[in-house]
RNA sequence: GUCCCCUUCGUCUAGUGGCCCAGGACUCAAGGUUUUCAUCCUUGCAACAGGAGUUCGAUUCUCCUAGGGGACGCCA
């Protein structure tokens, strides 16, 4: 058996999408899993819109997911030589002909057939053009725009996700293949580099389910062996619209930005309209290139549920080791002025151990940063129900002191020495543990919730804690005078 | 308008004629664990678009209707 030849085809003009990471991710999945080839081609005809910035981000988003692209990337604005040869031998052939019409000309059939509610086609006006109309046109340097001439009959061919799939001919109309200044446009491209490139199955989103019988036609037209299909199901937004930018996220740089891992957003997307055939949900990328078959896509569009997306970063956030995901909370401690260069090396240890105490309780990296401000600063408030709740009266005050002096004398400041001084002292008190644990707990944290009460002391240290104790009491004092 | 595609809980989905008065996951609700929060565990709410067939039997097959999407560009 031949090797497949997979394509990712993006256009350069915006940031990498969803629904385009998600066809390159099917692409590549594959490709990987058959051992075959995954290439990129730049759809680039476009100039006015195509940027290079636009490709720089697209490669790099492409990157962040884990994918990786054999080859070097086609560029279809470097290969009009290869098209004009294509359009040339169309014409030749007799597959293709001049067409004159004009762009206003055309609107107007179009207006025409949109108000008196007809199907519309191009009229054929220019298809049997005899030859010395051509010639005059011709020397009158009249420009023209290439028309394939569509035969009569039906296209089919056997989709991959749809199964068999048929057009009528008559139902398409001849349709451009060339502007008048020869550049090609989007369906000769494809059609062109798809047989250029020997690639074996076509992977793409559903949108073009009907441009396929035209891409076949030209296909065989110009002779070229024809790939297979599969049409991919449509991504859309929670209002059920194809997803875009008014949805908030669309583009997978921004999933990046807030924080999500790549590990996470490859793992939602493969899950978008295919599933492994079992009740898996959580897969590596190595788990997602064995599992993955052709049949196991589903027709259906699907919804990208961000709530889903979520779970499964927290998900990924608490799998993984704390050395793991040091760099990254690092990073944001860094970014925040928790820390700078140098001191997040000595410490390391330090980080590590706020990582360990929060990673359950993140779903997404940035939390991390909202999460652990006490451990770097000084609450500068308290959470004003805790406040309520637990620096009600001088009592609070009192015990504060009390415990912060208690902490004070201990020698070896750990877990079990710090439990049993709060332990004690509620004993002595006749309180529950909880009415020393919850203001000790704000007081040196300045907020309600958090890991335990006795790691958090530890990591903090004994010196910050007393001070925090001490001044939270002074708080209390100043605040009921 | 014409052609093509699609239709299972709010969402992602399993299901290829009996195992389905439809299973899993997210969300939500209730309870348990926990010093708090989170994690985790348990339980619950919640769907085969509608109608005709075919069949002993349809979520699964056929047809029709409705709804949604796509194409009909000198955009890709």
């Amino acid at each position: 058996m031949t090797k497949e030849r997979l394509r990712f085809a993006p256009s350069p003009t915006g940031d990498l999408h969803i629904g385009g990471a998600r066809a390159a991710l099917f692409n590549w999945l594959y490709a990987r899993k058959t051992g075959g080839q995954f290439l990129l081609r730049i759809e680039d005809t476009d100039r006015e819109r195509s940027t290079d910035a636009a490709l720089e981000s697209i490669l790099s988003s492409m990157r962040w997911l884990g994918m990786n692209w054999d080859d070097e990337p086609v560029k279809q604005s470097q290969r009009g030589e290869l098209y004009k040869e294509a359009v040339q031998k169309l014409l030749d052939s007799g597959a293709a002909y001049p067409c004159y019409c004009t762009k206003e000309e055309l609107e107007a059939e179009r207006e025409h057939a949109v108000a008196e509610k007809l199907d519309y086609h191009y009229s054929g006006k220019c298809r049997n053009l005899d030859q010395a109309t051509r010639d005059t046109y011709n020397k009158e340097r009249k420009p023209f725009t290439v028309r394939f001439r569509v035969p009569e009959g039906e296209t089919s061919f056997e989709d991959m996700v749809h199964g068999e799939t048929t057009f009528k001919n008559e139902s398409i109309g001849d349709f451009i293949i060339a502007r008048p200044d020869g550049t090609p446009v989007y369906l000769l491209a494809v059609a062109v580099d798809d047989a250029d490139m020997g690639i074996t199955l076509v992977m793409r989103g559903d949108d073009h389910l009907s441009n396929t019988p035209k891409q076949l036609m030209l296909m065989k037209a110009l002779g070229a062996a024809q790939p297979r299909f599969a049409h991919l199901p449509q991504v859309l937004g929670m209002d059920k619209k194809k997803l875009s930018k008014r949805h908030g996220a669309a583009s997978v740089m921004e999933y990046e930005r807030m924080g999500f891992l790549s590990d996470a957003v490859v793992n939602f997307i493969a899950l978008l309209g295919w599933n492994p055939g079992d009740d898996r949900e959580k897969m590596s990328l190595d788990e997602l290139i064995t599992s993955f078959s052709i049949d196991h896509i589903s027709k259906k569009s699907g919804v990208f549920d961000m709530d889903k997306l979520e779970w499964l970063n927290g998900q990924y956030l608490n799998d993984l080791a704390p050395e793991e995901l040091l760099p990254h909370v690092t990073k944001l401690f860094i970014e925040a002025g928790y820390l700078d260069k140098d001191s997040a090396e000595t410490r390391r240890d330090y980080i590590l151990s706020i990582i360990v105490m929060l990673k359950e309780r993140c779903r997404l990296l940035p939390e991390f940063v909202e999460k652990a401000v006490y451990f770097f600063n000084d609450p500068t408030e308290y959470d004003a129900k805790g406040e309520k709740k637990q620096f009600k009266d001088l009592s609070a005050a009192d015990r504060l002191e009390e415990l912060a002096s208690r902490f004070e004398l201990l020698e070896t400041f750990d877990i079990a020495s710090t439990e049993d001084v709060i332990r004690n002292y509620a004993e002595e008190l006749e309180v529950g543990a909880g009415k020393l644990i919850h203001p000790t707990r704000l007081s040196v944290s300045g907020v309600t919730q958090g890991p335990s009460l006795f790691d958090m002391l530890i990591s903090i240290g004994k010196e910050k804690t007393v001070a925090r104790m001490k001044t939270a009491a002074s708080y209390i004092r100043n605040k009921l005078s």
